[in-house]
DNA sequence: CTCATGAGGAAAACCGGTTTAGTATGAGTG
DNA sequence: CACTCATACTAAACCGGTTTTCCTCATGAG
């Protein structure tokens, strides 16, 4: 207000400390530990400061204090899809709930135009949670090398690699085991493009070993897998929706459709409901993830139930028993799931 | 690798500079402007920080810049209900593609313990997005004297508050209309309560403009707004669920509930459906927003569509703007709704 | 009276980068 | 040959806090 020429500049702790005839040091105390100085100290500097409009400046303190008050969510896609699909937006919820509990903010953290080794470079965190990370990958040595703490969700457990995940290859087998003894022969299976973090070998990535207990399923009912079986899509309802259409184009159309997400099963039901088939009477469908959508959908979806919020709220406590450092080793927690058996898979 | 006795400790520039034999100075140039020295220092420098393992810390770097590379999004409520509201989300969304442009991350920023004002004190963002905010709340004083650029989300348009709107007003008067015109006399208002940021006029607060036009509507037709006739909810699906059993243990049931959020009037419809009576058969109810969930909701919801992903992206926009120092003056942008008039509104 | 003790506060180091100001060297130029 | 200029580099200041160290002085005990 005084100075209203100049282009405004904020009183640093400096000015306080000339304006009230104290020392930096005091400046400091009166805000952070007023019980080290006396009261009329304090009382003349808060006053000061409060004339001057001052206030400490967050990135000085966490830079002095070396801590950032914030963990980053790095997202598997961009923004817009990875908070449309309401699995991983569940996720992100639990680990709010987390930080919200220990005064911390929630980074998102999309991949930037450099790459994700970029932005994981630069994150401006005290811990990272990932989804569908593998050692292999080069962000983990990033983070190694930046001792940043970090957990991955549906990701690769490894020595080096904390992790939260459910028994994915037995979730997997049990629902195909349902669908074969619903006497569904001829089935597609929609696998999960492996998103932004691409990585050499990807032996133990999520969507692969969903794939493993499918084909033990499979197998064990004398089924062998056909390469053509087998379609990709984008975790969006949108290419669900393209999945859909492509998979009823097929000449020779399964009778029941295996998704590895809700939301792809969703798109697919669309597709189906557009081209005027009903499901499951035409066609059976299959989910994963059991997102609030699945129950409130017409007809309800056949998927394996697994607690995402949960997920999330178990990776954010082990990040931040780490960021205290009261763990030393890499945890890893399977937590349970559900075959949910509901309406889209019909009985032949 | 070399040093496995202490306890970790990351090189900083200065140990780049002294093993490389050059300055702090060269060490920056080559990581930041390797024309500003020679190819054959910044060759040793940049193998001299791979062999031991360093990576600039962003933090120093932020400090030193003056700059975070990140934006807030200050959250209206706990973090559970704020992005559990779809209407809240797709704002988030619209402001995480505009990070994700310019290579920002984007920091959810969930009311502390201490209190929402210490929120902001210690936000360590760029710039900040609101929803819902008044020039008199305190938390705007503080942006000021942060110098923190900030926009808001349907809060009140005002010189010091750059904002995004609809026409609140106009928008509920018209709808109240379609309300009035169908038959309904007997009605019921559902207001929002207004979240953490309590203030205190609310004189121009959303719910109340909203509720000025459907006063409006009322006055018009010859109706005179009865305080019974208003309820508050939380903008959950919950609290919805609540009030809709409210209404219905009404002695004088109402003809038409009128409620200012989808996610609350779904709650009422849901509540309607356990009580096992028919939306619109037996009672009408109006909501606003036009989320996804609206149009696939038995019945299709009558609504107010209000674009909110569009709302994010204007706001975070117009905040980069400032931020880049490329606007001076605050901005106030209003931008079109439509009336939805779907199956939940019954002519009587 | 002497000495230990503790309270209150200041000076300076520190966090790890960036940037300004300045130096040495060698090439080009009139 | 003296002068200018560009190149390649360094030292030191700086960003705005926190924290360690140390000084001074008043007080109470022995």
């Amino acid at each position: 207000m005084e100075e209203n020429s100049t282009p405004a500049k904020r009183p640093t702790i400096k000015d306080i400390a000339r304006e009230s005839g104290y020392s930096k040091t005091a400046v400091s105390f009166a805000f952070n530990d007023p019980s080290r100085i006396s009261e009329k100290a304090c009382r003349q500097i808060l006053e000061t400061a409060e004339r001057l409009g001052y206030i400490p400046d967050p990135m000085a303190r966490n830079f002095s204090l070396r801590r950032h008050l914030s963990i980053g969510f790095l997202l598997p896609q961009v923004v817009q899809f990875s908070l449309q699909n309401p699995y991983t937006l569940q996720v992100v919820l639990g680990i709010g709930n987390v930080c919200e509990k220990y005064g911390y903010t929630l980074t998102l953290i999309p991949p930037l135009h450099k790459s994700i080794t970029e932005a994981v470079r630069s994150a401006a965190v005290d811990g990272l949670i990932t989804m569908g990370m593998q050692v292999e990958m080069e962000i983990v040595s990033v983070m190694q090398t930046r001792l940043l703490p970090y957990v991955t969700i549906d990701g690769t457990p490894d020595a080096q690699m904390p992790s939260v995940n459910i028994d994915d290859e037995q979730a997997s087998y049990e629902i195909m085991r349902l669908v074969l003894e619903a006497g569904h022969r001829n089935i597609v299976l929609v696998s999960l493009s492996e998103d932004a973090f691409a990585s050499p070998t990807k032996a133990e990535s999520v969507p692969n070993k969903r794939m493993r207990g499918y084909i033990r399923a499979l197998s064990e009912a004398g089924l062998a897998l056909d390469p053509s079986q087998v379609l990709v899509s984008e975790c969006t309802m949108e290419d669900g929706i393209t999945i859909g259409k492509t998979i009823l184009a097929l000449e020779n159309r399964p009778t029941c459709v295996v998704t590895m997400s809700d939301i792809v099963a969703i798109g697919c039901i669309l597709a189906c409901k557009q081209a005027g088939l009903s499901v499951p009477d035409d066609i059976s469908i299959v989910g994963f993830d059991n997102i609030d959508e699945s129950s409130c959908i017409i007809p309800q979806l056949t998927t394996v139930d697994q607690p995402a919020k949960e997920k999330g709220r178990l990776a954010a406590e082990a990040l931040f028993k780490m960021i205290n450092k009261e763990t030393l080793e890499s945890v890893h927690m399977e937590i349970p799931y559900r075959i949910i058996r509901r309406e889209s898979l019909k009985k032949l």
